[in-house]
DNA sequence: AAGTGGTCTAGACCACTAC
DNA sequence: TAGTGGTCTAGACCACTTT
């Protein structure tokens, strides 16, 4: 199966072979691999040589590995559809916040665990919300969970001189969440900027979201401006690159 | 340096080590990492060791290799922005499409390949375009390169009905690209739809794109639609995920 | 107990880059 | 020529899962 001469490293041509199979569908999501021991007399090559091909094959995100177990095919992306229209304020005035809302669109049982704390400014939050440095801030840590799977990451900041005395530095941010809170402070909003970048997940980003070899994830930035043009928000978030998906609709005009 | 007792496999443990020194500064963007028979000494483990710590940073984009140089702490992301605002009639008068709009604002010679191609719609494209499978669709397949480097793929498919004898069956669409040619054939647009999704790409892609290991990329769908609500376009595009940051700015109310 | 993937060793040769 | 990363071997032991 292996051709010594072709210059193509002997894990690349194994890899290839198998990815060959993978994409005719011979291997079908959640099937099984042969073992490796098997994959060395099949090839003719030694362990190390097959690892580092199902190594290749897992940073694709094409199959992953469980201990004792085996490797198997991965099943294709299962996919929450985050449609941003859902922050309209019709939207936000029917739940507690944008993650139940998401929840309730894509029917999975929600759970968010929350942490508040108040922090100066970095250099970071500070241009951002275009505040000093070292000024205080309210910041508020979520891990969102989707039938007890953590899938989201979101961390918010707000100048804590709009946040004192409101529902925002507690953890129940009541009936239409943080953004409701703030409209009723005198802040009403006028529109959101998100930016979306991908990379993959630091270690603890990995362990947090439970992720899989080959796994990118999402970072998006989302700033909440008010009418008076202020940013009176901004919100790090961080999705599993393949639980989700994210959907923007803008005017031709 | 490594805990034999902790647990933690060596290769765990020397990368952690780097990334720390990666992440405290005490090596920095650029900088080539000790070479690997210098790290076998530093670590007192075996070169194989060595090369699966330096194969997981990485792996998580932090270093990439360079054959008989050396391995190099990769710079932070080089960011262009994509503002989808871009996409209003206005902006897209001015120029000859998207891709010469960014050029522009972000300061790049753009380069673009084309490759026209007639084809019948497959399941998926007449789903999007709500067309019949097999119907006669036009096919715009391009390569985007900034200064030379190939930065984004795309392909454009449009039913062949509303493309014949336009500008958009030619390589050169001429000012303000392909949407403008749509809306004098009478398809005034409407509104765009896109779909951001991240994963890792296939050997292809990478090659073409000329990925780093440990790059993932965006998948971007855009749906154009006319004002009668008719899907007039459909563009798939494939982004590299460490040279792009995608902004949209959308109402609160 | 048997099978699986995970870790690790010591050593070899090759391909590419620099001087 | 010397140094670098890339590929590969044969073999060993460990940790986890299944039977």
């Amino acid at each position: 199966m292996i051709d010594r001469a072709s210059g193509l490293p002997a894990y690349r041509q194994v890899a290839g072979a198998l990815r060959e199979k993978i994409n005719t569908g011979e291997y079908n999501p959640g099937d099984k691999l042969p073992s490796e021991r098997i994959l060395v007399e099949t090839y003719g090559v030694s362990r190390i040589t097959i690892r580092e091909a199902v190594g290749l094959l897992r940073s694709e995100g094409l199959v992953s590995s469980e201990h004792g177990k085996g490797v198997f095919i991965r099943p294709p992306h299962r996919v929450e559809r985050l449609s941003r229209s859902r922050l309209s304020r019709a939207a936000r005035a029917e739940n507690k916040g944008a993650f139940l809302g998401d929840a309730e669109a894509n029917k999975f049982t929600p759970s968010v665990s929350v942490k508040i704390t108040f922090e100066p400014a970095d250099t970071d939050t500070a241009t951002t919300l275009g505040i000093d440095e070292g000024v205080e801030v309210t910041v508020r840590e979520r891990v969102m969970r989707a039938n007890g799977l953590p899938v989201q990451l979101a961390t918010s900041r707000l100048p804590r001189e709009i946040t004192r005395d409101t529902l925002i530095e507690q953890v129940d941010t009541g009936k239409g969440g943080s953004y409701a809170r703030l409209e009723e402070a005198g802040y009403p909003l006028d529109h959101f900027v998100e930016t979306v970048s991908t990379r993959m997940p630091t270690p603890e980003e990995a362990s947090m979201l439970q992720l899989d070899n080959g796994t990118p994830i999402f970072a998006v930035r989302r700033i909440a401006y008010s009418a008076e043009g202020r940013a009176v928000e901004m919100n790090d978030m961080r999705l599993s690159g393949d639980k989700y998906e994210l959907a923007y609709e803008f005017p031709a005009g």
